[in-house]
Parts: structure tokens; sequence; C-alpha cells
DNA sequence: AATGAATGAGGCTTCATTCAT
DNA sequence: TATGAATGAAGCCTCATTCAT
């Protein structure tokens, strides 16, 4: 199974991740965890010492992916249009692949606030506070998009792309949606936010 | 005394509730609730037979809850705009005062498919599909809103005001807001959300 | 098995005493105390919340009994030679009957120092160094023991009475003893010892 | 290299050693030795095959540590008072620089009887029933000693000298002395000792 | 209705030991 | 010879649940 040693490291870990951030299982046991890995459930404890600890490494992960996903947006040259364009792609993908990511960090903060976490979201707060707002003030400047604060547009924006994958289960609930139409209608929500958040005449 | 009865038993199902959606420690152990209710932890069981039926009970709980505030809007005989503007202030409190409540029903969801919860839905989606999609589609003929479906429309408004309740702990991270300017920023929202979603010239 | 109520907590601490003072199994695992004591293994963690706290309330109950012995002792009002003699029974009475209780205190003195235990320890610091130190200065002046200081004589008779019981295994093997033999070994000791302690004009 | 086996074999021994004999941590694991010997975990078992065999080898140098003790005294053609004066010294010295060893073979023995030391053992036995008791017993004879057997002789001996040092925690906390004061001690009761085992004719 | 006592299942962790290099 | 990786056994502890009053 696998390859071995810094290798197996890594394949624990993401097994955990699959295990956490795609199936949403978030009181998987060392054992389940273990055994989807291929593993045995005493190597978790050689790798990360405590099951605490390997949640920490994975929440850790999972956070510089987030981290990831708006600086490899924020540092391309492109118009604001094409960023917001991208962004909406990007979030949608990873959304639909790791549906559980968010829940499972917004549940792990209630938990309990580590330092270690802290320091992670500092680098998002930096490309967010200090990379991203100013353009968006530009652009309302321009008038291409609504005269609302920055942080508001930001919200909007994550809201409309985010909001019906974290939802999934109760949207399809609701809405009576199979997976395929629930794929159907994120994919066509592109457009829609797209309209919402950026003003018609900027588009002409 | 029959009396006794239901009032113990309404306690621990609130106190649960109250763990559960206000503070979100999804994990409490029997014995922190009933130490939270002041009762004997056998007691639990000798209401609610275990700790799944407990969950049970305030996921139906959760899930009412989410039900009557749509009824309540839709039932009433008020302009579409108004609707739409009372629906925001009720999400929007609702999710200060219960910030959980989403979060838990996702989780919920994801771990079991219950019987009696998909009843619970069935009474959501009736409304929803049957009532309130009519509507919007009623609108959409008139001009008033983005000829979008009826099902994005709802999705909208459902992200725009949910999500940021739901991500609190995220946002107040990244954007560096604490408890009052986290509550004013959700306060503010209800202009905007109206703004993105009806028309200018329907405002008009 | 065992009366219920605070009898079964005692019948624990009891069951625990025996294995680690009667047999010397320090190194008994919490199982195989509740097979002896005929509970079930968790009952030891409802009363005692964890097996150190056992350790604990079994090594209070350990110095407290060899406090006892010496108190029972020094408090009756005898002569002196009556006194050394009835200790003498006493003590060798009891290391016969827990021959692993100073062993078992020795090693866990060396694991840990615990408040609880200093506390334990004074109150025999009080009864040798305050109540018996000066009556062993008294005798010295009268010429029936031996000019050395009263700490001294205490380490003499307690060598004495002591130490043939804590080696008991390594004597038994050495002078080739079944367990008649070393018992008789014992209890021809006391003689041999009072002529050691205390000078024979005394005894004339 | 054939050489590096032995010294490695020995240099783990040797601080399995000090770890038991000197510091008196009998339930250090393996992966303690192998940290304070400096070398990798597996190579103990290398070498011992198995962590109660190298207990096993620990043991027997303990045991064959008393065996050279005594057999070193007994054999110097030297008076009866000497021959006890240098026990003394020597009994009273390993004590010091081994303080655990008598305890550490007395829980070792109670745990489980290895053929293996029982040979050890035949040896010291030997030395102490065939060598030394006939001596005793001449002693007796001459009336330089009281008449008791020479059994009882050598445990009066073994416990004045042994004793203190075995309960050195315990004694320490009773009498309240630190390092310094109880090696005093410890080191005045030599002539102690001698004076007891005896008579002060055979002094004069 | 309510509760202290007791239990069984299952989780996390440590440890000695073995494997493969 | 030496070692990092991997494993199985066993220990402690927690928890939901049941029992007996």
């Amino acid at each position: 199974m696998a390859g071995k040693d810094i290798q197996t490291e890594i394949h624990i870990r993401e097994t955990a991740k699959k295990i956490f951030f795609k199936e949403g299982r978030f009181n998987a046991t060392t054992q389940e965890i273990a055994n989807e890995a291929g593993v045995n459930r005493a190597l978790i404890h050689y790798y990360f010492r405590s099951r605490d600890l390997l949640f920490e490494a994975v929440l850790k992960d999972g956070i510089d992916m987030m981290h990831v996903k708006i600086q490899s947006i924020m540092a391309t040259d492109i118009s604001f249009r094409e960023k917001i364009s991208r962004f909406i792609d990007l979030v949608t993908q990873e959304a639909l692949d790791f549906p559980y990511l968010e829940t499972f960090i917004i549940t792990a903060l209630n938990e309990k606030e580590q330092s270690l976490i802290l320091n992670s979201f500092d680098k998002i707060k930096t490309e967010v506070v200090d990379v991203f707002a100013p353009k968006v003030e530009a652009e309302i400047a321009l008038g291409t998009i609504e005269p609302i604060t920055a942080t508001q547009f930001m919200i909007n924006l994550l809201s409309l792309c985010t909001y019906p994958v974290v939802s999934k289960a109760l949207i399809q609930k609701v809405f009576d949606l199979n997976e395929e139409a629930f794929r159907q209608l994120i994919l066509e929500r592109k457009e829609i936010i797209l309209n919402i958040l950026l003003k018609k005449k900027a588009i002409e």
C-alpha cells in the first residue's frame, strides 16, 4: 500500500482530508482513518502524536488551501471583472471538490482557538484587506460596482459562491434536486453572480 | 405529577437547543447537557430514550423553526417587496439568535437521513416550491427582478442573508471584527441585499 | 458481590490494598483490580476518577496505617521497655500481614512527591520527633540504652524489625527457608532485638 | 566490527543499571533507556532480544554485585571484627552508590522466579551458609558476640546496614533530613553498628 | 418522576516488538 | 551493526445506557 517514508505521513494526512473535507465525517475515529488509509492505527500516533494534532495539521492545510485559492487570483495581472470571474470558478470548483471544508473550519474554530491557526488566518487577512480591498474601492470609484464597502462586497461574493455548496444537503432536500441537477444549478450560478455583483453597464 | 413531566422534558430540550444552536457545541455529552439543565443524566434517557432521539427531537425542532420562519412570511398578504424585506429581517434575527442552527442541520443531515426529518422538510418544500416560487415567477414576468429561475432567486436570497452568520467565526477572523462590529455589519446588509435582489426601478 | 453504596468504594480500595500491600503486585492493572474486586473496570474510574488517584488513595491509607501503628504505642502510658516490646510486636505483625507496604511507599515516593502525601507524613513526623524522641533521650540519660542520638536509636529499631520482612524473598533465597521457617525466624527476633537495644542491666 | 558490538551492549546494560539501581525508575521504558544511552530503541532488542531479557541481565549483574561484595570480605584473611568492619564499609558504600539495588531485586523476585537468578543466588548461599556461618558460630563459642544463631546475626548485620539506605526516602521525610544530613547519618552508623553487634569486652 | 450505582462498548494512546533496509 | 517505519497487544479512560431503588 502506498509508498513508505514521508509518503506515508502525507498519505495519512490526505486520507484524513478526504474524510473530513470531502465526506464531512467530522467524528471519524482514528481507526476509521487508519482503515481508510490502509495503515495500522498506531501509525497515526507515530506520525502525529495524537488525534488532536492530526486535526490541527489537517485544519492548517484546509486554511492554507483557502489562502492559496485567494492568492492565486489576486496575484494575477488581469482586469477586475476577470478576477471576479476566475474567483467564482475557483471557489465553485473547490467547493464542489471539498464541500465540507468551510464547515470543518467553522466548527473547529468554534471548538478551540489555536495560535497556530490564527497565524494561518493572518496571511489570508493580509491578502484580503491589503491587496483586494483597495481594488474593490477603485472599482467603486469607477462606478463599475455598487457603492458599498469593500468588506460587504467581498461578503456578497463569498456568500453567493459558497453558501449553496455548504448547504448542499439542505438545498437538495428543499428543492428536491438530485446530484446532477444540483451540479447544474451550481454551474449556472456563475453568470448570475457576475450580473449581480457587477453593473450591467460595465459588461456592455 | 403529570404536570412536572412535560415541563422537565421541555426544559431539557430547550437546554439542548441552547447548547447546539446558540453555542455550537455539537459534541456536547449527555452529562454536559444534564449539568447545564440542572438534572440527573439518567433523566435524559428517561425522557428521550437515547442521546440519538434527543438529537432527533432537537433537530426536528430546528427544522420546524425554519418552517415557521418561512411560513409566517408567505402567509401574510403583503407586497412582494415587503415580503422580501420582512424575510431578510426574520432570517437575520434568527441567525443572530441561533447562529449554529443551519450548521447543525447540515452536519446532522450528513450523518444520517432519518424519515422523521424528511417529513419535516416536506412541509418546507411545499411552502417554498408551491407557494413562493410562483410569486417569484410572477415578479419576473413583471420585470421587477432579474430573469432567473425562482430557485436561483431564492438561493441568492438565502445565501446573502445566511452565509455571513453561518461563517461568523471565519469572517470575524478574516476581517478582524469584534462582536459589535460584526453585528453592525450584519444589520447594514438589509438594504444592500434588497438593492441586489430587486431592480432599482422597482424601488423608485 | 459485596454491599452497595459506599461499601463498594471501600471494597475496591481494600482489594487494591490487598494486591499492593499483601501481594506486592505493584504493576497490577485496573482490570486486574476490578476482576479481583468482582466489579466492572469502569467502576474504578467512577469512584476514583483515574488509576493514579486510586494509587494516591491507597498510598495515603498505607501511610496512615503506619501512623496509627506508631501512635497506638506512643499514646499508651506504659514503661519505655514495654513500649519497645509492644512496638516490635506490632511492627512485626503488620509487616507479616502487609509485607509490601513499605516497599510500595518507598517506590511511590520515588516516582512522585505529592503534596497530599507530604501532609500525611507530617503527622508521623510529629509523633516521632516531638513525642518519641524525648522519651528516648530520657532513657539515655537514665543509662538504660546506649548513648546514641534518638534518631539513630529509632532507625536501629526500625531496621531490625522491618528489614527482614521487607527483604523476605531475598532472605528466603539466601538462607533457604520455607514459609514456616521464615515465620519462626521472624518471631524469634523479638527477644533478640530487645537484647540488642536495651542494656542487659536494664532487664535484670 | 566485532569490537563495537560488546561495547554497545555494555553501554546499554550500564545505562539500564544506572536507571534502575541508582535512580530507582523501575518502570522506565525501553525508549527511555535508549534515549539515555543515546542509541536507537530497536538496538536494545537487537542485543537483548526483549525487555525482559535486559531486565534479567541487569538483575543478574545486580545479584553478582552482591555476591562479589560478600566474597571479597570472606576470602580475606583478617580478624572477625575486621571482617565485620569492612563489610559495613562496603555495604554502606554500595548502598549509597546504588540505593535501589536491593529494592529492585526484591520486587523482581516477587514478579517472577527465574532459573537464571536462582543459580546466582546459589553462589551467595554457599558463601554465606558454608563460609561465613561457621565463623560466626566460632565467635559465639569464644563469647565475643551474643549467643544467637548465625542466621540471626547476619540478618541483624544486614538490617542495620541496609535498611536505612533502602528506606532513604522514607527516613528523609520522617526525620526531615536533607541529602547531606542523611549522608552523615549513614556514615555515623558504622561505629554504632559495631558496638551493637560485637560485645564491648571484645572491643576493649 | 428522579437518581446514584453499575456496566459494556469503544476511543485514544503507549509500548514492546518486528520488519526492511 | 544500526535504524526508521510499522504493527499488535494492552492499558486507561469516557460515554451512553441500564439497573435498582
